[in-house]
DNA sequence: TGTACATCAGTGAACGCGCGTTCACTGATGTAC
DNA sequence: TGTACATCAGTGAACGCGCGTTCACTGATGTAC
């Protein structure tokens, strides 16, 4: 055996890792299979000793983000997804639509990075794509009241304030309103979660 | 004069109209200038007649729906936004985040069908992006009291939902959830602006 | 320990298709007489 | 009213670049002896 078995791996996975990087940052058509294996240390020709084609590999990185560690997703908020509750929703609507999270492009979520990419991609990518607004919800209403009736409704209406607060925030150059938008979305997502901030306060 | 003067500028804004269309459902990158020609009645080589380049006619297509009467812009809705208000902006809320609206992919806002490749578009169609927010979130303000001191955060969140909600909507395949997100995103909205859903009531 | 070997991850030249762009030409149109 | 003409919107063949993909080859590596 020439290798170790765990190299050819290895190295698929660093493809991977920096192919989604690239796509975060100019989309999937932008960018070619020459600077992905460049920017993993390779050459063009060894691409397909791993991969099919591109859009096999665009399935990859959509996936490989939902399939990785939760916790490692957002650069230095520890979130605890064994135990979900309020805390953990709270950070997670704190930590999503941070300033932090927002500059950090090649660390977005694909929710924000691709979404017309993915609203016209194939049917992998739109499963790892519902998969991860699927768990996102699920954080969202374990931290609810079991017996509020309208904790679900509660749940998708947080999932959408922080997506789309931060896919719009994130096409608006100017940063007094990206900014409010982004607050504009916290305060009102914190809001319905009740976690005490006064937005729209109603009975408790 | 061998053709009318109105004659170029019809074919122009004909050529203008189809590529939003296509952009709007396929995206920048996958639709080529033959398809926007042929979906004009027209053939390749004349684009350059009208179009410095391909990127120009992008630009031009996100600008023309900023540009277009917005009562046009949701087929079966009519605003009047000469005279603003609670009724329009409540309209605006529902119209956009409607069922039909949802379906007619190519009637989409800009906002909806193209984010992330406005996100990493040029200046241009970025600062037409804006212009269609700021729209958006004046209608909204317009609809709130004026003496609430939160009134352009509110209408910052109801944009938000509006976008985001169709936004994340649209790359759902699981028709329940779609429609579950639609449908918290315009109740939340509805309650933000107090009218009188009960999503989240609070004192009035 | 050292050497020959087999494997296969990785290389880089080449291919070919597709698409943006160019350009010499055509022919439909309104005008002049 | 009819005809010759000038204009220029539109045509379609051709160009050439870029990129996805292929393929014959290389050379690094772990194994066998």
């Amino acid at each position: 055996m020439p290798y170790r078995p765990e190299h050819k791996e290895e190295t698929r996975a660093r493809i991977v890792e920096c192919a989604r990087r690239l796509f975060n940052r100019r989309g999937f058509a932008e960018v070619t299979i020459d600077e992905i294996m460049a920017s993993a240390g390779l050459t063009r020709g060894g691409f397909y000793n791993h991969f099919k084609t591109k859009d096999a590999l665009y399935g990859e990185a959509v996936a490989s983000y939902a399939g990785r560690n939760p916790a490692e997703r957002w650069d230095g908020v520890e979130l605890d997804f064994k135990a979900p509750g309020r805390s953990v929703a709270r950070q997670m609507v704190e930590a999503y639509l941070s300033q932090q999270h927002l500059d950090d492009v090649e660390h977005h979520c694909p929710m924000i990075a691709l979404p017309s990419d993915v609203a016209r991609g194939g049917p992998i990518v739109r499963a790892a794509y519902q998969q991860l607004l699927e768990v996102m919800v699920g954080v969202f209403e374990s931290g609810l009241d079991p017996d509020d009736a309208r904790r679900h409704e509660k749940a998708l209406s947080m999932a959408v304030l922080c997506v789309g607060g931060m896919v719009v925030a994130r096409t608006v150059d100017d940063p007094r309103l990206r900014d409010g938008l982004r607050d504009a979305a916290r305060r009102l997502a914190l809001s319905v979660g009740r976690y005490g901030d006064q937005t729209s306060p109603g009975r408790d």
